[in-house]
DNA sequence: CTTGACCTTCCCATAGTGGGAATCTTTATG
DNA sequence: CATAAAGATTCCCACTATGGGAAGGTCAAG
């Protein structure tokens, strides 16, 4: 493990997240401020990519940024429980279920329409009476 | 049907949208500019209200506002054939489905860690630790 | 006439991501 | 060395859908 320094294209390379990500990242403190070269240029080490392939894993579970900020704080901390991840996690489980079962009410109400509809040139269709019906 | 005239409080009680999102729907063009009071006040009559509540409908099947547009013109064309009611309808099914497959996996995986973990006070976590992995 | 419940417009905020402009720096090439 | 291309900087704007709130006008009831 070198300590080689990165400008922000190529920690943009080694982590997944994009240059414009990594700068948003910043502003809103989910990492800190990169250090500069003397023209200004962000520099990152090796660690600095570790963490942000941390946040890129976080957020391909779908972690909001709040959440990741927590799960940074908890993985810095050396004196964490394993159950505060834990139920972190949980909870974002939690969150997924009921967006998939939102997701999933809506296409089997769609699948029924669809099964509903001829589909051929004429203009009289269930999926838009249903749509157009006075139902609460 | 009588054709009572409401305002927008009204109406959106009467549609289940609310004042704020009537005002944006009319903003963004999905619904014409409603006619006025001479105090500036918008007023709705039964068929607007009808339409507010088609948009309600499609809105809760996930349909967003450009689709919603293309959903209202179909509406309202006499002439269109039900295949291109029913081909909108399919080809939001499938963004459904491919939302729901990622989430899907999300909890998946979520899921797995979380069996992973024993979840006491050490501090030892996998969910960290597979964060954290250097994994492509 | 006052008060409270509405309405109006306008601006801001959310979450996550990207586009693009104007400008500067670094690097490669002739 | 001069120049051009690639890449960095900041800043502003965009998207989706929704809401909060302020400052001010209006309407109905007491």
């Amino acid at each position: 493990m070198q300590s080689d320094l990165y400008n922000i294209g190529e920690a943009a390379n080694a982590s997944g997240i994009s240059a414009k990500m990594i700068r948003h990242y910043e502003d809103v403190g989910l990492i800190p401020k990169a250090s500069r070269t003397l023209a200004g240029y962000r520099t990152y080490n090796d660690k600095n990519v570790h963490t942000l392939r941390f946040i890129r894993h976080a957020r391909d579970l779908g972690f909001s940024v709040k959440q990741i900020g927590n799960l940074l704080s908890l993985w810095s901390d050396q004196a964490r429980s394993s159950s505060q991840v834990k139920s972190m996690a949980m909870e974002h489980i939690e969150m997924l279920n009921l967006k998939i079962h939102e997701l999933h009410a809506m296409k089997l109400e769609l699948t029924r329409l669809v099964n509903c509809c001829h589909g051929d040139t004429r203009p009289d269709c269930p999926i838009l009476d249903n749509l157009a019906q006075n139902k609460v």
